[in-house]
DNA sequence: CGTTTGGTTGAAATGTGTCAAACTTTGTGG
DNA sequence: CCACAAAGTTTGACACATTTCAACCAAACG
């Protein structure tokens, strides 16, 4: 039963120690429920493999069968999946703290490859590790699967965005969803971040050609919504460019909401 | 800390008994895991409040806090979002044994509504009752969890869909994919299933004008690969209709896998 | 039967894609 | 530190897929 991990196919992985206190999934599950001493324990005892990969590197491609699953620790990664024609759709932009293949933990076959969009180092967990881990907690298990919901409420969110909005607000609207999923993580200093993605890149995403993107851009710009240069973003009327975006942070599910009983 | 449910606002809903060997939670939870009689039981215990619901009518509505989720027992609802400016994007079709709001059990707000597209026998199960289900049997919690994952599958392949492929090929695609989903569940005869979604619906599916969508069905009949009048549809070449629609079912992660140790 | 719902058609308007070239910034090796 | 290459962005002109509007038709329905 031999599975394959494709991840960095002949590619440089450097191990390194990894300081636990800024681990980002301890971070990320401590933002969703108040873990007792016993889970956060479990969750720092997680054999995990560290990696660093280079930037525009396939972390896992469609078809593979990984053993493991991993999580970003810095870094950005876009999940994609490519049609008959080779047209590539991005369906998620992935964010330190984020599991982009954690449905692999259940889903034998990815129907999804992930890649790097800048230098990332990540964190490799073998499902047998976090299976324990789940059987063990029952409240971390639970934390995964609504990660996992809330990633579908995106997916939902994006299809609105690509199917019935125009290519203007489709880039205001990616441009919110970032700045809010990385304020959460700490990754905002007033209203500005770094963001790796180059046009091409949010073509992609928005299901649009990179002359539309640009030109929307220009735009943005020249609306006074935002500052986009080189990977840094800066947004200069919030207000506005959610408007722009129609942009309603609700299906990100952000806000403290308590496990049920 | 009362919670609403919005359900069937002022609409018919007649209780009815249903008989638990044709309960399509079972069969669908039956084609995933081999369920012990110990689960079966759990199961066909839940108590489950079964409604009657007429056509075009919303079971739940964006911004609800529902205390429970519902399985289809009968018919057809499609799940959608709606933009600022009031386009509407339908983001899945739900069949019998789908649960379209099973999300509500984690994600307090609904970030979606859902309506019925035909009339629906649908099962409202509380979320307590739920959850004392998936503490007592983590295999099934385990196994909604995968489900709502294959769910995630889908709404990435509709994105791709909706942003990466032309009307024609989105069109065949859509209908590729509910032929093998009611072939799964058992609603499909030589072909042909029941298909109560107007030209209006696939439209918003597609991301589409209805316009759009009326010649690009045409074509599709023209070329002989289907047969599409009233609420039945054919498929009369399967073969070439997967190929326009540049469609492969891995994403619907139906194979029979074995759930990890 | 008239009314409603869903489907069909044509013509004109337009958002967006394509192509191809030029420009700018970034990175790198000499 | 310059020079060159590579990567990313910008531009214009043109083609075209798709939308919009508006009317008409057909089947379903009470």
């Amino acid at each position: 039963m031999a599975n394959t991990d494709a991840c960095t196919t002949g590619d440089v992985i450097l191990p390194e120690p990894f300081p636990p206190d800024h681990n980002p999934l301890v971070r990320k599950l401590e933002s969703i429920l108040a873990l007792t001493d016993e889970e956060r324990q479990a969750l720092l005892a997680l054999p995990m493999q560290v990696a660093v990969i280079r930037k525009d590197q396939d972390i896992v491609r469609e078809g593979d069968r990984p053993s493991r699953s991993f999580v970003i620790l810095s870094g950005f990664t876009c999940t994609y999946k490519a049609s008959g024609e080779g047209r590539r759709q991005i369906v998620a932009f992935g964010i330190p703290g984020d599991m982009p293949d954690i449905q692999s933990l259940h889903l034998k076959v990815l129907d999804i490859s992930v890649a790097t969009l800048s230098p990332c180092s990540v964190g490799f967990i073998t499902h047998e590790a976090l299976w324990d881990l789940c059987m063990r907690c029952p409240r971390i298990a639970a934390a995964f699967w609504r990660e996992t919901l809330v990633e579908g409420a995106v997916f939902r969110e994006w299809l609105l965005n690509v199917g019935r909005r125009e290519a203007y607000a489709r880039m205001a609207h990616v441009l919110c969803e970032l700045l809010v999923r990385l304020r959460a993580v700490g990754l905002v200093e007033d209203h500005a971040c770094t963001l790796p993605i180059t046009q091409v890149e949010f073509a992609d995403a928005l299901g649009a050609s990179t002359v539309h993107v640009n030109r929307v851009v220009q735009e943005l710009r020249a609306d006074g919504l935002i500052e986009l240069k080189g990977e840094r973003l800066s947004v200069l009327d919030w207000e506005k460019l959610k408007q722009a975006g129609d942009f309603d942070p609700t299906y990100l599910h952000l806000v403290q909401e308590r496990a049920a009983a």
